[in-house]
DNA sequence: ATTTTGCGCTCCCCGCCGGAGAGTGCTAAA
DNA sequence: TTTAGCACTCTCCGGCGGGGAGCGCAAAAT
């Protein structure tokens, strides 16, 4: 990757102009040329001297020009300095705050909370949202429940993170009495509760051997049973753990030939696949992570920016939640609305307890 | 609504003609001049000719022309003929069936089965897919079942048509003890179990005054308990009711200047509602159900076509799935594909029990 | 040394023109 | 009833030209 601008390497007027370009820019859109910024800079001076810097910045990369008599656009480097040392970062309006608050009053289920942050973020930046759910690696097993639905099959219940509730149907080899059934998930219980179920799954697959010769003959049928309602449940939905909505909105902005564009960025949002991977990278960065542009390593996301904050809850880090947008979106808006979002969604997380 | 035109009013040859239209412009989409036409179909007949027959075609309203100087182009009314009348559907190649079957195979739970039908649709297809799951009106109680999480918070657990199951947290006024909820569910069970969701909840409403005074004390809890769980449970997820996918499969062929069209109509799925109503028309109507452009009444849907069937199991309709895309798609194509996934996927919901 | 002025040059954008092509409708002839 | 002929209407380029925005460079000004 080639070495990214310091705003020291850099005259006071120079940044100062390379400011207000790149907000010109994100304002409308077109490329912004040494006339505009002379008129619009209250610096008093001539589009000639402009042009000089202009070509300065151009040549570290900062800026480009579509075509030889154009004005400037800005880079993704250019972005990233902007982002990293120029912006000016909005304090939301009160109002704003209020609804971000409102929205996430913990009134629900967690995969509803979570839709919710969602469709917020792309609400109110007219970009588009997505959440991260929580990582299954930090699940605890809080109970497990047995309910038999005839003779053989019987329903698993998992409450996991006091919240969550998984069900599996399972098919057994051999009939259950209730009361059996109450005598398993007890021993279950017992030993598992609290337990990450990663480790439970892991303690049953090693340890089911040793287990063996130790306990009674029912606890065997017990292990293999939820060996069976593990497996399937640790595995289970690998896919549903992104939430996006809001995709229509980044519509409005594509200028017509980017339609193409577009459809593949829509395909990996359907796909997760990638984007699960970006955010997976934003997840131990604590704080604010902006991918600009191509800099993110997927061409899908070539002109696209993300925009991501981790949500937690009693310092640990669960999950992240984020907007896609144009690289030219308002970031001193998107990033405090982000901010705040994932810092709300720890509260109402957190007072669900 | 004006008129259609039924076959037997025109001629054989106009009829021919025009089939041969519709199929020339689906296939690539360019409205068809007299001369192709003459040239394509084995009349030989004069271009002159043809432009006779195609002028009393447009004032039947089943043609019309972008302009004066340009071919003809199917109007809805006559899309609405060719599919009604003329059109020669496929059979699907054994490849394909074989395809759907073991896309369908019933592997696992009901909703990822129907997460399963609806982009083996829009995967085969080309197109988008919906899939509406079961309506709630539908559902029976098996069994209901609560799990004490804690003093006051409980797990409420139905099981749902054999195979679904929801589940409820609700907090209560006082303390149960895990054997007084076993009685309560018993009692629950012993009244309900088998009744409709809706008949439940309103026998709940309704007679929740004449139990009072009839039961146990320990029963009047069980009843509030009961309302509560049911409240929440037959109004939950109305949102969650479709499965789309391949929507951007519908980005392919459209048309520059249609992006705005089609951002309402990938809005419109996101809101659900119209597309819920459309397929809510078509789950009375037994078979394949085909709505064309804006003769559905939404105009979102303005040159589009929804191809539907209703899948059952027992003779029972239990919900519609279908195929949306461009108005000039291969009907003799999708029709077939529509159809045999609504069987099949009644098969699968079938074999699991 | 920095800034400005002046100037020539390069592009894009837009409107215009004109011709080619496709297609129509109408009328008159077969 | 069908066909041929013809005038007409549109769209779709490609080319042309002017206007506008913007650039770079060099020389003059500060």
């Amino acid at each position: 990757m080639v070495s990214n601008i310091d705003s020291s390497q850099l005259s006071e007027r120079s940044l100062y102009l390379f400011k207000s370009l790149v907000e010109h820019f994100i304002e409308d859109g077109m490329p912004v040329g040494s006339r505009t910024l002379a008129r619009d800079s209250k610096l008093n001076l001539s589009p000639a001297t402009i042009r000089n810097v202009m070509a300065d910045l151009e040549d570290l990369g900062l800026l480009d020009s579509p075509h030889i008599s154009a004005g400037r656009v800005p880079t993704a480097k250019g972005y990233r300095l902007f982002v990293d040392s120029l912006l000016s970062v909005d304090d939301l309006n009160s109002t704003e705050v209020d609804k971000i608050a409102r929205e996430l009053a913990p009134k629900d289920d967690v995969p509803a909370l979570m839709q919710r942050a969602s469709s917020m973020l792309s609400d109110i930046t007219r970009l588009a949202g997505v959440v991260m759910l929580p990582r299954p690696e930090q699940s605890r097993l809080r109970q497990i429940e047995f309910v038999a639905l005839s003779a053989r099959r019987i329903l698993v219940i998992l409450v996991v993170n006091e919240r969550e509730v998984q069900n599996r149907i399972i098919n057994t080899a051999r009939d259950f009495s209730p009361s059996e059934l109450r005598q398993v998930s007890n021993y279950l219980n017992e030993i598992f509760a609290g337990k990450e179920l990663n480790y439970v799954r892991a303690t049953i697959l090693d340890e089911l051997e040793k287990m063996k010769e130790q306990v009674h003959q029912s606890m065997q049928a017990a292990i293999e049973m939820a060996q069976t309602a593990f497996d399937t449940a640790t595995a289970a939905e690998p896919d549903d753990d992104l939430l996006f909505s809001g995709q229509t909105n980044l519509m409005d902005v594509a200028q017509l030939a980017d339609i193409d564009k577009l459809k593949k960025l829509f395909e990996s949002f359907n796909q997760k696949r990638d984007i699960l991977h970006l955010l997976e990278q934003a997840i131990n960065a604590s704080g604010i992570q902006i991918f600009i542009g191509e800099e993110s390593g997927y061409d899908v996301l070539d002109n696209y920016s993300v925009v991501t904050a981790p949500y937690e809850v009693d310092g640990q880090i669960l999950g992240v939640l984020g907007v896609i947008g144009p690289t030219r979106m308002h970031y001193e808006r998107v990033i405090p609305i982000v901010d705040i979002t994932a810092r709300m969604l720890g509260c109402a997380l957190n007072t669900k307890e």
